[in-house]
DNA sequence: CATGATATATACATATCTGTATATGGGTTT
DNA sequence: AAACCCATATACAGATATGTATATATCATG
């Protein structure tokens, strides 16, 4: 990938979070980034295309980085479910976490015909399978249930942390997380 | 309060819910509540003020339901813990439930500087305060701890309710929601 | 009927947004 | 050196945003 898409996307992603993606504009983008807005186009299609591209690459990151952790970390299922959230506070706590793109796109765009809002919406429900997946290894029954209960701490934890960094929430979301599971472990 | 500005500020509320704040054009609000820009502009000085009133407005309808429904529903401070999250549920699920509206606003609006985003700011630490309150008279040693878990699990169920409307987030949310509070309440 | 406050209709000023057209500069390869 | 590709600079078209100016209509009350 060119150098300039590249940092186009780094400094787009980046606004995006700080300034919200409705409110920031290609111009402002191209500024920042050192470029001019028909650099940007050849690039991106349109506006549109490079948040779909943006929202797409923050996730496949953090997934990326995420099942990576898991996999050379930890061995037993049940001990997998354990540490996700460990890992999950050491990428928020990163210094280059630019918060969880999804989370606030599904805001911007409610409207479920967008694009925008489809891709967010998507990314959200295969999180949430990834945390199920894990759950069912660990023989939970209600493994979709927990998932669900785990992903709203942590969206809830990941907003509060975009809001106020240094909040804690994070550190609490850990903790409750850790007894929703033995609850569920044990039931 | 004029029934025109009553009208606005109920239009308001729903267009900034359903296709989001910034998206939302004071021309779209006007040609859905039936008035003109004039009428508006007479009782709001600048649609950052629209935004601010709709915010109070909803707010303020939210924390005094539930006070009072709590308050003349049950009277031990256990159980107005316990019960909380069922009351919730009815606002959440209730058909004029048009969304949380300092949630939203939070992410449309992430600069600190923003009056918006001061605002929203405000109101979710002042929800957290509540429970808080209602967590210490209950005699829970960490009240604030069991108070920030509580409203991430809510946040994280409006967002998806708000996301996908019957989305049994709020269900699970209450079962989480009654662990912890066991859980804190033994402790 | 007449007065006066309230709401409407309409047009406009100003700014900002996305996306494009056109002409120019600066290296790399042949 | 010449052709070529990539990026830049700049200007602009078209749409849409907030907020205002001006003139007109409605309607209850004196």
């Amino acid at each position: 990938m060119s150098t300039l898409k590249s940092k186009i996307l780094v400094v787009a992603t980046d606004l995006f979070q700080t300034r919200g993606i409705n409110s920031t504009g290609v111009d402002t983008i191209v500024a920042v980034a050192g470029t001019t807005k028909m650099t940007l186009y050849k690039y991106f299609t349109s506006k549109e295309n490079l948040i779909l591209e943006v929202l797409n690459k923050g996730h496949q990151d953090f997934q990326t980085w995420l099942s990576d952790k898991l996999n050379t970390n930890t061995k037993k299922p049940s001990e997998k479910l354990q540490k996700l959230f460990e890992f999950i506070e050491e990428w928020v706590t990163s210094p280059n976490f630019r918060g969880m793109g999804f989370i606030k796109a599904s805001a911007e765009f409610p409207n479920e015909e967008s694009p925008v809002h489809q891709l967010s919406s998507e990314q959200s429900r295969q999180f949430r399978q990834y945390i199920s997946s894990l759950a069912a290894e660990a023989n939970i029954k209600d493994a979709d249930g927990l998932a669900l209960q785990l992903s709203l701490l942590f969206e809830g934890a990941v907003q509060a942390e975009q809001m106020k960094r240094g909040s804690g929430a994070m550190k609490y979301a850990k903790k409750a997380a850790k007894i929703l599971i033995d609850e569920a472990l044990t039931a």
